[in-house]
DNA sequence: TCAATTGCGTAATGCTATAACGTGTGCGAT
DNA sequence: ATCGCACACGTTATAGCATTACGCAATTGA
């Protein structure tokens, strides 16, 4: 799935994530765009939704927040499974891949003849700098 | 963290999980459990809060809900990391470890120095029941 | 005895996400 | 050309998940 042109609300969410330098709320996003137009909840997630489908942004999942994809141009999706690190700190993400624990999972759940539709890794803890 | 002898909320939830054969959300855990004198969230939450200190619960973080921990006796939290497979049509849960993954995502962790407090591997999809 | 800890109960609130409705616009098929 | 369809959008309301703040009671241990 790659993106096409985007829409003027999808735009405006992007570009509030790619500024943002670390993952925001739904509602953050929401209150970031009120100047814009924005007024209610779904506008943002109506947005969000087409994002993550041509995989520019990610979910994650343990901390009910989005995050631009760290692979400006490239389509995210062919990559396998994304993993990301957060700081619970801070509140930086890295995200990473990793082929050989995809290919693990992957041995896992074709042993057990499970159909993964979506796999989410994510890591909290404290990166380096705040750990310090 | 081993499991000392449980409060009677913690024992209610607890069971109510054991049960269920299946993941629950708290507010299902609350309906289950009104008849028993539940009467708040907070109720359902506290008691969770300590089943998943003492490792007999883990919380599905991708669907915001609890399940009791597939390793009955043993404390799960000596095990690594660990990984579920979710149905999305039947809802059961697969739950496993793989050291290999946790090898590869502590690699991984050494060397950005992230000090990884708490990880979480969870594959939505659909198990072969539910697939065929 | 006093202070600290832990569990519990209640009310209120806040945060996250979706449902249900209707509008307007572009575009291909007839 | 116009009808039907797909899609983005706007608004209101509601559903679902989680925590804050307050106070009380029992336990423990200095």
């Amino acid at each position: 799935m790659n993106a096409p042109q985007l829409t003027k609300n999808q735009a405006l969410v992007f570009e509030v994530l790619e500024k943002a330098d670390g993952p925001l709320s739904a509602y953050t996003i929401l209150d970031k765009l009120r100047d814009h137009g924005f007024r209610a909840p779904l506008q943002v997630y109506r947005a969000l939704e087409k994002l993550l489908e041509y995989g520019v942004v990610h979910r994650l999942e343990s901390i009910n927040s989005f995050v631009v994809c760290a692979h400006p141009n490239e389509n995210c999706h062919s990559h396998g499974t994304v993993a990301f690190a957060i700081c619970e700190s801070c509140g930086h993400v890295m995200e990473f891949h990793d082929h050989e624990v995809d290919h693990r999972l992957m041995d896992w759940t074709r042993g057990k003849k499970f159909k993964a539709e979506k796999t989410t890794i994510e890591i909290r803890g404290l990166c380096e700098t705040c750990a310090a």
